[in-house]
DNA sequence: CCTACGATTCACT
DNA sequence: GTGAATCGTAGGC
């Protein structure tokens, strides 16, 4: 049951890649995405509901932000039903629109593929921080939302989650990418996803 | 109250 | 490829 569910959110993550996050002044396609569920010691609503992730144990398809390092905020779209801790992490997106906004925020981006490649660097170029947690990224309205595909990603490449520490879920194939913008992610990935 | 550590990034070798 | 920076959160005492 519990191990079903957390496959939702494994498809939701490769779901969510070609979508188009969007605030106002920055748009950008979603090429790379991790997948966090329940029962997952990587997650970090594994040890139960805490302030920090509170949005996870809430309604699906809202931000879950958090701080970490020092220095970075990750956005998050918690995902399941209300009770079951779980949510897809945006790791790294091709930029659409804004890009003169998302240089201003990166000044350490050297090239344009520096802007978006990697979670943290999201959340920088489209200036995210604690004031956006819990918003709907799935109403249209939403300062910070999210849009369509026009068609969806062709052909997806798998990979493990980053970051993770030894027997937390490091060897779980939960990361995804669209395999046709690679030059957009944040890191290698090792293989074609099949189905 | 105190400590350990992290879903990272950047500078440097 | 390696290591430091940096501080909020969570968990233990």
């Amino acid at each position: 049951m519990v191990r079903l569910l957390a496959e939702d959110v494994v498809d939701g993550a490769r779901a969510l890649l070609g979508w188009t996050l969007a605030t106002d002044g920055c748009a950008a396609r979603i090429v790379e995405t991790e997948a966090y569920g329940p029962e997952d010691p990587g997650c970090h609503a594994f040890r139960g509901e805490t302030p920090r992730n509170r949005a996870m144990f809430g309604p699906p398809g809202r931000a879950y932000l958090y701080f970490t390092y020092g220095n970075h905020w990750m956005l998050n779209v918690t995902a399941l039903e209300p009770g079951l801790g779980a949510a897809v992490l945006l790791r790294a997106a091709e930029p659409l629109e804004g890009l003169a906004i998302m240089r201003s925020r990166r000044a350490k981006a050297a090239r344009d593929r520096d802007l978006l490649s990697g979670p943290g660097k999201l959340a920088q170029a489209f200036g995210l921080d604690g004031s956006r947690y819990g918003l709907d990224l799935f109403d249209a309205a939403s300062p910070l939302r999210l849009m369509p595909p026009a068609s969806p990603v062709a052909e997806v490449r798998v990979g493990t989650r980053i970051g993770l520490s030894p027997g937390k879920g490091d060897e779980t194939l939960w990361r995804f990418a669209d395999a046709e913008r690679l030059p957009w992610v944040s890191r290698p990935l090792r293989e074609l996803a099949c189905g």
